[in-house]
DNA sequence: AAGGCTATTTGACAAATGTCAAACACTTTC
DNA sequence: GAAAGTGTTTGACATTTGTCAAATAGCCTT
């Protein structure tokens, strides 16, 4: 069980003055496994630090979904197409153990980044690694074999095998969940 | 020839004052096509914005390259990975054509941001619109087959088909330049 | 321990994609 | 207009990956 300081400090240091306004805004909220935290089709207005649980974002329906991420202490948690474009979200959110979370609203946070030049700082790291994730899991997927993308995957996230089926992890990697089974056979 | 104000106002209409103050901060640059404008291992520290001409970046070596993003004109470049951490960058910025750019150096806007909140928010619209980019570009490689990622390709960023050699579009997409061959055959 | 549930593995086969080589089309250059 | 160069298409075949079905393994509940 992360603190909510601990999970501010993992994305940028806040000088106290500012941590202890932000820190005020948030508020701690629980949910059970399998609850859908972001909906497709639903509009967000939160963004969620994970202080403990697991999770992962899904695309598409029962017929085809593929991961797009996993979650888990420490990380960040929002749709932000969605918070940043108020539109309707396109992918669900769905935990996949018991959750505990640091919520903030959107709207709040915007307005602390703009009362304080340190929260804006720390909005932009934010922004920024979540920026740095995508454009890494492009070239994963683009330039690696499925094998070479697993190997990295249980290197760098080795939290994602312990917490999740062979299916998610398979549509995470782009192939299905036979190819992987045997991918894992292999050696 | 996009003139820089068509440039910014794409991403953030700016209030005139601010605009002022953040055009008169850029400069422009032309080189001829095959330029490499960013350099894998290099560290970057502008960014620039296409009033003429196209181009796109690129990962890996001779033997095996895969194109991960095609611009033209009104499109940001820069490495973000560079620029942000100020690491060595991962990616080659090629140029196909001639190109003209308005180039600022990050340090210079990362000032501005501070002096200008309207400037903070440009930087924050430019950052989300880029996130985004990326995040959809997994979700197409993850749930859309090689041809439904071509013919959205098509509609989508159309001039990529006439600026940009077979082979780059097909590794933009995952698959080989005779396979994306075939697959334009069979309509 | 037995039964039911879910997750994973395995096998046989089909479909998609990659590889390599050659042919073709199109420009550019002399 | 011939030659060279580049980009694209096509063919034959190998490899990878997907699909479907069944078997196995592991876990939870009773």
């Amino acid at each position: 069980m992360l603190s909510l300081e601990q999970c501010l400090d993992g994305v940028y240091k806040l000088p106290q003055k500012e941590k202890a306004e932000f820190m005020a805004c948030f508020k701690t909220v629980s949910f059970p496994a399998k609850t859908l935290l972001i909906k497709e089709g639903e509009e967000s207005k939160s963004i969620y630090f994970v202080a403990r649980g697991s999770l992962r974002s899904y695309y598409g329906q029962k017929d085809k979904e593929v991961t797009l991420w996993f979650g888990h202490e420490g990380d960040l948690v929002t749709c932000f197409r969605s918070v940043i474009k108020g539109e309707k979200g396109l992918e669900n959110i769905q935990l996949s153990e018991d959750c505990t979370f640091y919520e903030i609203a959107y709207d709040v946070l915007n307005k602390l980044t703009q009362q304080f030049p340190e929260i804006n700082q720390f909005y932009r790291k934010l922004m920024e690694e979540s920026y740095l994730y995508w454009e890494n899991r492009v070239m994963m997927l683009l330039f690696y074999t499925a094998k070479e993308r697993y190997t990295k995957l249980t290197e760098r996230s080795p939290f994602v095998l312990q917490r999740f089926p062979l299916s998610q992890i398979a549509s995470y990697l782009g192939i299905t969940q036979e190819t992987l089974s045997r991918i894992r056979a292999e050696k």
